[in-house]
Formats: structure tokens, sequence, C-alpha cells
DNA sequence: TTTATAACTGACCATATGATCAGTTAAAAT
DNA sequence: ATTTTAACTGATCATATGGTCAGTTATAAA
């Protein structure tokens, strides 16, 4: 098998401009702003939002004040990385997935993860994360309580079905059954972090650890959650 | 139920003087030097290392440059922070209960996380072991791997025992196994950044998510180790 | 070819921060 | 009470960094 080389096909049409070090000098106002969101997606990921905006701009290949004039401020700089980040990779066919009963639910839950590990195991997106979180960002809380919603309290009500348990209607969600789905979550995002934080390698990969992940879940909800619903 | 009152007991002595803002001016290098360490970690743990000195002084209610005289630079201050989380808060006890097959394994794992939570589920820890590994610090990787030698694989060895399955002198322990086992940790770790980074409180005790999460593990563990050891 | 537009630069400012050191002073030794 | 020790301060330096702005120049319109 042979990599397909790509070199040949720099000259084709391409939306957003990849992030090059020796373009063309004057970009258009859209592009070169794209550019610069880009790039500072990829720099912050990797320093943290620390950085120095002049070694962005060395990175680009462009003035520091150049910066300046795209964005008001360095505030507003990072407020549009996560805007790029978490706003604009966000995938609304995840929470479609989950209520397809069509399909078997263990194989549902397996499609989802290893789609949106896609996304999420990203060495941009779990360090992103991590960074904004630790500064004390809301849009990390916000994310996660929308993901509580969209994802995990979902797959919860999906697992009672399976079981052949009262639906949400009759027993309302209990916490501890959401709780339950947060440790899918938990695990999938812990193999970003050893990855692209801790540097601790998988020695297996993604894909067969999510399918464990999800019937370690589904197991042990069999196990746990008739007993959840009994308690008051 | 009434608080006690402890400032009377004000003057009584104490090993490690606690950081207070308004003791005696002068204190002996060794106290002193436990207390900029010991307000370090908490500094660091909220602010990251690129916090200000100048800030750490004025919460120590000293000058600067004391710091300075303490600590031949800010990276050794950074260095003996890392000792005081990493070394000085691993308890060896730890490595002894998983072993101790008179008690049922359920209950070691409950009784090991519910105590390594303690420690490791603290303010302090949390955000000290992110800002560090984001930082690049190889003590991170370093750490995990020590964790995955004294923790994980002896949980892994134990699991096979409990399932009656060959043990690692037969058929040596593989590495899905041992993922398994990451598994428990990326599920306590995580109640850990919720609380003390992404501000998503938890909606059920600690010490019951334990127990799921421990239940979960084994209930999916029986079915899922006998698979992994089959395959080649 | 000339003109008009706007993308871009370079020099500069204000402030923040790690680090140094000569000198001060509380507290222990005499 | 005096001397000695060492904990501590205050002023200062060098550099790094966010942000500004007058002026330059590539590019497209005329």
């Amino acid at each position: 098998m042979e990599l397909k080389n790509n070199m040949s096909e720099e000259n084709s049409f391409s939306e957003v401009p990849a992030v090059e070090v020796h373009p063309r000098k004057r970009m258009k106002r859209e592009d070169r702003d794209r550019e610069i969101a880009a790039a500072a997606v990829v720099f912050f990921a990797e320093v943290g939002f620390d950085g120095d905006t002049r070694e962005l701009a060395r990175r680009l290949g462009v003035t520091q004040s150049l910066i300046f004039r795209y964005f008001p401020n360095k505030a507003a700089l990072i407020e549009r990385v996560y805007q790029e980040v978490y706003v604009g990779r966000w995938n609304p066919y995840w929470e479609t997935i989950i209520a397809d009963r069509s399909v078997p639910l263990q194989d549902r839950l397996i499609r989802l993860y290893k789609d949106y590990s896609r996304i999420s195991l990203t060495y941009d997106w779990v360090r992103i994360f991590m960074f904004s979180g630790l500064k004390g960002e809301d849009i990390n809380t916000r994310y996660l309580k929308f993901l509580r919603s969209r994802i995990l309290e979902p797959i919860a009500i999906e697992v009672r079905a399976e079981l052949g348990l009262p639906s949400p209607d009759e027993i309302p969600l209990k916490m501890s059954e959401v709780e339950l789905a947060w440790g899918i979550n938990s695990r999938i995002f812990y193999l970003g972090q050893r990855q692209w934080i801790f540097n601790v390698p998988l020695d297996i990969d993604i894909d067969s650890i999510i399918e464990h992940t999800i019937i370690t879940y589904l197991s042990g909800a069999k196990t746990v959650v008739p007993m959840l619903i009994k308690q008051d």
C-alpha cells in the first residue's frame, strides 16, 4: 500500500487556506482572519493561553501588530479560538445516532463514540479544553451541561428501554443513572489526556478501547441500573 | 451541633505552622521553607505556574525577594511543589490493600479507591497534576507509569484470580486487561476534574460513584476479560 | 499608467515579572 | 547589656509582553 502523493493537488481550490508559512504576502481580510484563528488554535493548544502573540505572529510569518488589526485584543482572539473548537466542531449527527432503535444499542454507542473521539481526542481539542477549564472559563461548564443533556441523558434513557425497565415518564431518570453514563465520557477523555497531555502512550488502539468501554458500561448498567431505580 | 471554637488553641504547639498571614515576623529557616512550599502548592494550583511570585509573597505577608532567599529561582520552587504533591502524598498502604485475598476483591477495590480519592480528588492535587502535565513535565508520565505498575497491573492480576482464569505466569497479562483497569482511574480522575476544573457539580456523593464504578468494572471484566485472554 | 484602497510593518509605550543585592533589624548567643 | 547571627526588606535591573499608531506598499479599480 502506498501513500497517495497529494502534493500534486497543491494548486487546487480550497475554501480555507491551510496554514502555510510562505504564501502570498497580502491576503483578503476573510482569509487572513481564518488563517490567524486556525494558527491560534494550534499555538494556544501547544503552549497555553499565556502564549506570546509575537511568537504566534512569527509562526504566521507576519508582524505581531497585524494580529491586533484583526482582533481588538488577545481576549477576543482567545474567544475566537473557543468558537472554533467548541461550537465549530460539534456534530449534531451524534445526537441522532443515539435514538435510532433500529440498531442495537451497543452498536449505536460504539458508532457514536468512535465518531465523537475523532474530534474530541485531537491534540488541539483536548489541550484547549483543559487550558480553558483551568483558566476558569465558563464555556467548559456550558459545554459539559450541553453534553449531558444531548448525549448522556439520552443514553441513560435508551439503557432503560434496552433493559426493559420503566420509562422516564413513569420513573424519572436518577442522577446516578446519568453519572453512570459519564463513565463512558470520562474513559474516552482520559485517553486523550494520556496521549496529548501526559505523554503515556495507549498500548492498544482507540477503537478497541471504545468497544470494551461500551461493553463494560452496558454490562455494568445491567447490574447496577435496576438497583438504582429501586432506591427511593 | 455547634462548631468548636479552635481560636483558643492558637498558642498550642504545632509542627507545621499553618499558613497564617499575621504570625510572628521572623521564622526559623525550616518553618518558613515549609510555609512557602505549602503556600506555593495552593497558589499555583489556583492560578497555574505562570502565577506571579509577588502575588504569592503578598499572600504570605512577606516580600517577594524573600522567596528567592529560600529558592534559587522559580523553577526550583515549582520542583518543590511537585515533590510535595506527587511524592509526598503517595500512600504505600494502597499497594498492600489490593493483594489481601482475605477480603473480597470488590471490597478491596472500593476501599482502595475511596482512600485514594481522598488525596487525588483534592483541589490542589487535580489542578497541579493538570498544570504540570500541560507544561510538559515528565513527572506526570513517571507518576502514571508508577501508578500502572503499583496499582493497575496488580488489579488486573487479582481479577484473573477472581474469575478463576489462568495466572499471569501461564498467560501473561494483556495490555487490554490493564487498559480496562485504567477505566477505574479515568472515572475517578474525571470526578476531580468536574469538581475542581470544569465547575460541574457532582450530583451524587463520591463514595457512591466509586462503588458503582467498581461494580461496573468488575461486572464488565467478567464479560470482557475471558474474551481478551483468548485472543492471540 | 495612475489612483485609491486597505493589508501590512516598524518603532515605540506602559506595565509586569523574574531575579539581585546592599542594607536593616528581630532574635539568639555572649 | 552587648554582640553576633541570620531572617527579612526595599530599591533596582533586565527583559518580556499586550497594545498603539504613523507610515509603507501590494493590489485592484480607474
